[in-house]
DNA sequence: AATGAATGAGAATTCATTCAT
DNA sequence: TATGAATGAATTCTCATTCAT
């Protein structure tokens, strides 16, 4: 119930359990946005009602409009949350990257891989998608707290390898959405139908298999335009 | 995945005003469903009221319901009404392909960046990731009817051609999701957080970009592990 | 469908059975009021929809109304037609009758106790009663028609066996209670709590077994008040 | 069959104007039920609107749904309130009962008219004889918690006094229905119809009248039987 | 800070009735 | 006379939000 979130893309959250006597008040508003997020990953904000939210967090109905002036509010400070430590991992670790930018890529894409191994990480972009008709503020502020910093990055650092003559000179943008894309295929294939490769949910071996193609291409004899 | 609409567009439906008593009956179903298409496309399902169904259908509310028993009944006849003339495209195409599969991975390319230019047809898979947690029926409807054909399709062109000498030997069901991740990727940047590459949405760019990448890799001096 | 019904209290309706192509426009109203009589009883009239009847009459909805201004109306008809063919029976008989009372009333009974074999007899009452909170018009056609003909004439009945000394001096008009009571409890008990005497609804014993306590009383030493 | 209402009767409920957040929760669902009874009586359950309900019972419509998950669960729980309180009276009285049982018939009838004077205690029946159609349900509940027991033992006071020598050799079972028709009976006439005897409804003179009958017959000479 | 009772606007659904054909 | 498509008022039920305590 009391289930931490702070939602650093591949960090793993500290499973923290005080005890209910010890709580703290301030505790109060993650412990609601804990129980909501849970909620509306399960069955979505609109069927989510606001006294499960209070139950699930362990507080009555009323005590959370102490905390958060409505249920829209619950979801923007949700989505809020999770962007505070963001630029930090991969931006810090991009930005600065020098030499074969392939190298940075194969990282980037464990990082990615690994934080799509986590339930929490995905849950805000997929909450994000499903109520983007009825909120799309929060995918605004999605996308300008983490969007806009992390695709620019990456797009540099194949502008980057390109002019240092280590990769094909390619659109950097719309190569992006071949590097990323093989992941969200897999989210959704597995996530809204439902559908694994044989072998389960191996994500290490979907990285293994979209770098060796996305480097090498998937030709054998390269070069041999079809 | 390529499903076609037969109806005719909401954009250019033509404002009719033929008086109702007219209008021939068998044609309502398909007026209401396309009249919740915009609107679910627009709103989503929950924020969508019958009303607002039956008053762009040119209907009322009561009249709605001798086409449908229910709200429910819509969404699912709109997902059913798609899946009809699924298997004859790409299918039909695929399934007897001889020769080198990069030649039909490059049509089917083709196809898929077509499909995904028509905002209709891409609609249905939009409202069903939006919708999969309050009706999962949806999804496996869906996936029932057109992943889980076209999606075997894909793989076994992948197999003979790797089988044929034609491809490096990849994992079929994981390259898959390479192939079709940059559309899916691209179509969530653009709808969901309406990133656009500048120049605006050249899919025939993506493509042929993804394409370059696809089949001779990234990587300037092919074979060369980074 | 075709199911006619007279309602003259004992009487059986005949088995007419007409086919459809024959059916002549004049019998119309009365096959709606067969179809609304069997669904009323059935369902009630609240939940029996007009569609229904006019289903069951093999007719359109709007066709009914061909006949019938409104809902309410049918009901109306419904019992106004039952009443038409009254006093003739139990009326003619009862009022000259002569002599020792005991044997109209056997004779009244017997006849109370065939009617109340016929369901489509009794349907009329029963409505009545389920009724009577919405269309209290109703029962009081109902009683004008038949009841403040009958009763009097069953109280007359019992005011001249007393005067002529045949019957001990009771009230007259709560006699009739004691009379058609067992009756109307044996219906009660029967169709709403479905609790029949073991041995089935013998309607003939129950005539019986009321007739001997009714004039000879339930103890076995007359006269001993207990 | 004695079935007392522990809540006082609407007519003479006090038009409190306590403040509502002063208002005791507990007393809420009674007090619907008591609303709800009131209406039902007077206008049917079908034609009662739940916001009359709860305007009646000085409550929004909302907090109706806070202490009834239906509006058919009110009816259900109106019939079971008025179940509790029955083995209790008559039960008790007749299930020991030794000697001349028409003593105990006496009793139990003085008891019976005593009670269909309360227009709160027969409303119930009332509402089940109305609603069986719609809610059989409701009839079975009060067959099996009150009929099923009271009549059997008034069938065992009957059988007893047979064996006893007290009584004709009669059915008891239909015997039953002789004893208890004449409230029936009254009760129908008075409430669906409106007869009454001239002078009133004067119970106690129904039952005079009627035990007179039962226990020396309505001939005069009896023995002879017509 | 917290509770839980109460509110009332809002939405789905039903169905008697109308009406063009 | 007959149809069946269409209407819209009415009703049940839900749930975000408020508020006295």
């Amino acid at each position: 119930m009391v289930d931490e979130q702070q939602t650093p893309p591949a960090i793993q959250r500290p499973a923290r359990r005080i005890p209910k006597f010890r709580r703290r008040a301030e505790a109060r508003p993650d412990e609601v946005l804990d129980a909501a997020l849970d909620l509306f990953i399960e069955k979505g904000f609109a069927a989510t009602r606001v006294e499960d939210i209070a139950r699930r967090a362990d507080l009555s109905k009323g005590a959370v409009y102490l905390y958060f002036p409505s249920k829209e509010a619950i979801i923007e400070a949700l989505v809020r949350r999770a962007m505070l430590p963001i630029a930090s991992n991969a931006a810090t670790f991009l930005a600065g990257f020098e030499g074969d930018p392939r190298v940075a890529i194969s990282t980037v894409m464990q990082m990615l891989g690994g934080a799509m191994a986590n339930p929490r990480t995905m849950a805000i972009p997929k909450i994000i998608v499903r109520e983007v008709v009825n909120f799309p503020e929060l995918a605004q502020m999605y996308r300008r707290e983490l969007l806009d910093r992390a695709i620019p990055l990456l797009e540099g650092l194949l502008r980057r390898g390109i002019a240092a003559g280590y990769l094909r000179p390619v659109d950097p943008a719309l190569t992006v959405r071949t590097i990323v894309g093989a992941f969200i295929a897999h989210l959704m294939l597995a996530e809204v139908f439902g559908i694994v490769p044989e072998g389960g949910i191996r994500l290490d071996r979907l990285v293994e298999n979209h770098l060796l193609i996305l480097f090498d291409g998937l030709a054998l004899n390269p070069g041999a335009q079809p």
